[in-house]
DNA sequence: CTTTTGTGCTACTAAATATGTAGCACAGAA
DNA sequence: TTCTGTGCTACATATTTAGTAGCACAAAAG
């Protein structure tokens, strides 16, 4: 994996130069599995492998890769004890995750005719 | 360009069998420049080349790819006139959208110590 | 002590996806 | 007719992701 570097706010991302803080946040969470995992541990702390399972079994290889990222941008944090769980930072993320899922079913409700 | 079916409610999609919703916009929102292009058409509708210019050149084979996905997801439509704008649907996304700018900006602040 | 189980993590190859460049057909204006 | 701008496509290349196997370590069980 040659792996891109973090992306980090105030700093050049793919596809913005400028290092808006949006521009960060668009690039990391656009890569896959990135809002997915935020949104497995919206509730609790998961091991890594428990965080696999909760991703249906996505490779550990994407799975490292990502939270090593996630991990550079302070979103998640690892504990010895508890494994991978959402920064407190992180948790302040979770009303707009929230209303994503709100939003999400009534998209889901328009789509059947 | 081997398109992956456009993620859809009620559907399957890549990481989730459930078809819930939250799945397939986690998919499709997943995938690079989705969320981007969302993004740039917060404003104003725009033509396909100012949409490129906005997200930075991205490779227009790209581009089409997502336009599709989001077109099928009835998020964006396209109107000879206007461009590509944002759907009913996706406006009301739009609140969650400018939610995670905010947070962005906060998430910043803390980075920079 | 030895085995078992669970942890995070890595190497490696193959497949899928994104990039970059060039260019097409069409429409409207000059 | 020529010039722009539109949406879009082909193709080769590079990057990212997937899939499989397995490592070292630690704690618990036998």
């Amino acid at each position: 994996m040659a792996s891109p570097k973090p992306p980090l706010p105030h700093h050049p991302v793919r596809g913005s130069t400028t290092g808006r803080p949006i521009m960060a946040i668009l690039d990391l969470l656009g890569r896959r599995w990135s809002l997915r995992i935020l949104w497995e541990l919206r509730d609790e702390p998961l091991t890594f492998r428990a965080l696999q399972g909760a991703c249906d079994a996505v490779s550990p290889t994407v799975l490292q890769q990502r939270l090593k990222e996630l991990r550079a941008a302070r979103l998640i944090s690892h504990d010895a004890g508890q494994g991978y769980g959402l920064s407190a930072t992180a948790r302040r993320l979770l009303p707009t995750l929230l209303a994503l899922n709100d939003w999400a079913e009534t998209w889901a409700s328009e789509e059947e005719h």
